[in-house]
RNA sequence: GCCCCCAUCGUCUAGAGGCCUAGGACGCCGCCCUUUCAAGGCGGAGAUCACCGGUUCGAAUCCGGUUGGGGGUACCA
C-alpha cells in the first residue's frame, strides 16, 4: 500500500524521553502504519548547550522499546542510520540551513539585526512597563549597508531576523479545524539564525520538514501558536505546504501541561518499575484517542489499523497512573509463560543487586512460580512484594505474627499443632492437594477456623498477610524452609511473652 | 496583559439533531467465589452533558455570549 504520506517525529536531545515526546511519536507512528505512510525521525540538536549524546540514546532506545520504530532516521540499538534524506541530526544539516537562511536574506525576506542581547531586553522591559505585549521592534529591519558594515567592523556578526509579513495567516487543522492567527500577535521578526550562526528551531523545522518532504506535521497542541511562523517560512522559502494537526496535550493530574515537578515524565522511569511496552503504548494511545468501541486492551497493530485522526480529542488529556497499573496488569496477564518469565528475570536481579532480596530466582524457578503470581502482578517489578519472602531470610515479628482472633498463646500452640503435622508429612508428596487436608484435620479436631490457623501460618512463613494461596507457598519454599520458620515464629513469641 | 485553543461521571472516554430517563473503562462501594491478597463474576453510587441565550417539532450534539481551564508569548525545542 504506497503512499506519498510522510510524518516525523523530532525530538531534541535535552531530556530524557519525555512521555509527551513518546505520545506524539506514537500518534505520528500509528497515523503513518494506518495509511501505509513513512513515519521518520529526526533529531532537533540545534540547542547545542543542553544536547547531550546521553539524552540522544535515551530518546532513541526509548521509543524502539516502545515498538515504535521509524523508517528513516538515525541509527538505533546496532542498526545504522538510514534513508534517503539523512543525515538525520540537525547539527549535520548546517550547510542546508546557511543556503536556506542566504536566500531568504538575498530576497530581502529576512535580514541581520545586530542588538545585543542587553538592548533586547530592555526593549523587553519597556514594552512590559507600557503594559504592550513584548515584540521586537524592528529597530534593524532598515539599516542601509553603510550602517551595516558599520557594525561589521565593529565586530558584530549579528542574527537573522525574518520579516513577518502584515496579515492572517491560517490553516485547516486536521483535529482542530480552521486556526486563523493575525501576524501582528507573532512579536515581530523572529530570529531564526543566531548571531553565532547556528540555526533555530523555527527554521530548521521548516528546512528540514520541507527538505524531507513531510506531508503532514503532527505534533502537540503547543505548537499551535509557532504554526503561524511556520507557515510564513514555508511560503517565503517557496515550499509546499504540508497538512498540520495539533494533539491535545498530556496533563498533570492538576489539569497543567505535564511537568516533571508534577508528574513522572520520563519513559525510562516506567520501564524501570515494570511498566509494560504493550500497556504503555495502549495507554498512551487511549490519551486523546479512541476507537469509537468499547475496546479498552488492544496491541499495536490493532489501533494502528483503526486510528484516526479525525477521533482524536480536542482537549487536554489527564495522565491517570492508576488507569496504566491497571492496564498494563491486563497485559501481564496476556503475555506468553516464556516471554513474561524473561520479562521479569531482570527485575529479580535488580531487586538481589539492590539487597530488597537475598538472591535472584534462576528461569526455572519463575516459571514454576508463574500461576502464583501473574494475576497478582501490576509491574515486573512488583513480583518481589508478591513472593519476595521466597528469596529473602525472615525476621519473625512477634506483633505481627498473631492472627486477629486469636492471642499469643493461642497461635502458638496452633503454629506448634500445624508444624507438627507438616513434620509428619511423607516429604515426598509435598504437594499443595496432599498439605491442605491434614491442616484441615487439625483445625477441625481442635475447633478452629481454618483462615486463622493459615493466617499464623502464612504470617510465620512469608511475613506477611497477603500472599499467594497458602498451600502454593508451603510448597514453593519447601520443607525444611517452612517447618524453619515456623520454629523460629513460635521461638519469637515465646521470646515476647 | 495580548494571541490561540478547549469544555460529557473524580479520571480516560462513547456520542457527529430524535436510538440518551447519556453507554463503556479506571477508581470507589457492596455481594459472589474464597485460607489472605489478587484475578474473575454480579450489582451499586457517580454527569440537571460548565452556564446563559438562540436555531429547530426536537440539542450533549448547530450558532452566539459568559464563565472556567489550558497553551503560547526566547538569539529553547
Amino acid at each position: 500500500m504506497p503512499s506519498d504520506i510522510r510524518v516525523r517525529i523530532a525530538p531534541s536531545p535535552t531530556g530524557p524521553l519525555h512521555i509527551g515526546t513518546a505520545r506524539t511519536a506514537l500518534f505520528n507512528y500509528l497515523f503513518a502504519r494506518h495509511a501505509g505512510g513513512t513515519f521518520l525521525l529526526r533529531l532537533e540538536d540545534t540547542d547545542v548547550a543542553r544536547s547531550t549524546a546521553a539524552f540522544e540514546k535515551d530518546i532513541l532506545d526509548g521509543l524502539h522499546w516502545l515498538g515504535i520504530t521509524w523508517d528513516e532516521g538515525p541509527g538505533v540499538a546496532g542498526l545504522e542510520e538510514a534513508g534517503p534524506f539523512a543525515p538525520y541530526r540537525q547539527m549535520q544539516r548546517l550547510e542546508l540551513y546557511a543556503a536556506a537562511a542566504d536566500v531568504l536574506l538575498a530576497k530581502d525576506l529576512a535580514y541581520r539585526c545586530y542588538c545585543t542581547p542587553e538592548e533586547l531586553e530592555a526593549e523587553r522591559r519597556a514594552r512590559e512597563a507600557a503594559k504592550l505585549p513584548p515584540a521586537y521592534s524592528g529597530r534593524c529591519a532598515n539599516l542601509t549597508a553603510d550602517e551595516r558594515a558599520a557594525r561589521e567592523a565593529d565586530g558584530r556578526r549579528g542574527a537573522i531576523r525574518f520579516r513577518v509579513r502584515p496579515g492572517v495567516v491560517g490553516w485547516n487543522d486536521l483535529v482542530r479545524g480552521r486556526v486563523e492567527i493575525d501576524t501582528a500577535n507573532l512579536g515581530g521578526d523572529f530570529v531564526i539564525v543566531r548571531a553565532d550562526g547556528t540555526p533555530l528551531y523555527h527554521f530548521t523545522v521548516v528546512v528540514d520538514d520541507a527538505a524531507m518532504q513531510i506531508s503532514h506535521v503532527i505534533r502537540g497542541e503547543d505548537h499551535v501558536s509557532n504554526t503561524p511562523k511556520h507557515i510564513l517560512l514555508f511560503e517565503a522559502l517557496g515550499h509546499p505546504m504540508p497538512v498540520f494537526g495539533h494533539l491535545p496535550l498530556i496533563l498533570n493530574p492538576d489539569g497543567t501541561k505535564m511537568s516533571k515537578r508534577k508528574s513522572q515524565t520520563a519513559v525510562a522511569d516506567y520501564i524501570a518499575q515494570g511498566f509494560t511496552r504493550e500497556a504503555l503504548v495502549n495507554y498512551f494511545a487511549f490519551l486523546g484517542w479512541s476507537p469509537g468501541t468499547e475496546d479498552d486492551v488492544l496491541a499495536m497493530d490493532e489501533i494502528a489499523g483503526r486510528f484516526e485522526l479525525e477521533k482524536v480529542q480536542k482537549g487536554g488529556a489527564r495522565f491517570d497512573r492508576e488507569r496504566l497499573e491497571w492496564l498494563n496488569g491486563q497485559w501481564i496477564r496476556r503475555l506468553a509463560d516464556d516471554d513474561l518469565v524473561a520479562r521479569l528475570l531482570p527485575f529479580t536481579e535488580a531487586a538481589a543487586l539492590a539487597g530488597v532480596v537475598d538472591r535472584a530466582p534462576g528461569e526455572a524457578e519463575l516459571t514454576a512460580l508463574l500461576p502464583l503470581v501473574r494475576e497478582r502482578l501490576s509491574t515486573l517489578a512488583s513480583i518481589t512484594d508478591v513472593v519476595g519472602f521466597l528469596w529473602r531470610d525472615l525476621a519473625p515479628d512477634p506483633a505481627t505474627l498473631v492472627p486477629k482472633r486469636w492471642d499469643p498463646a493461642t497461635t502458638i500452640g496452633g503454629l506448634t499443632a500445624a508444624r507438627e503435622a507438616l513434620a509428619a508429612h511423607d516429604p515426598v508428596t509435598w504437594e499443595a492437594d496432599e498439605l491442605e487436608p491434614p491442616l484441615r484435620a487439625l483445625v477441625g479436631a481442635r475447633g478452629w477456623k481454618a483462615g486463622d490457623l493459615f493466617m499464623a501460618i502464612r504470617m510465620a512463613v512469608t511475613g506477611q498477610a497477603a500472599t499467594p494461596p497458602l498451600f502454593d507457598v508451603l510448597v514453593a519454599l519447601g520443607r525444611e524452609r517452612v517447618l524453619a520458620r515456623i520454629d523460629a515464629a513460635v521461638a519469637a513469641l515465646r521470646a515476647a511473652g
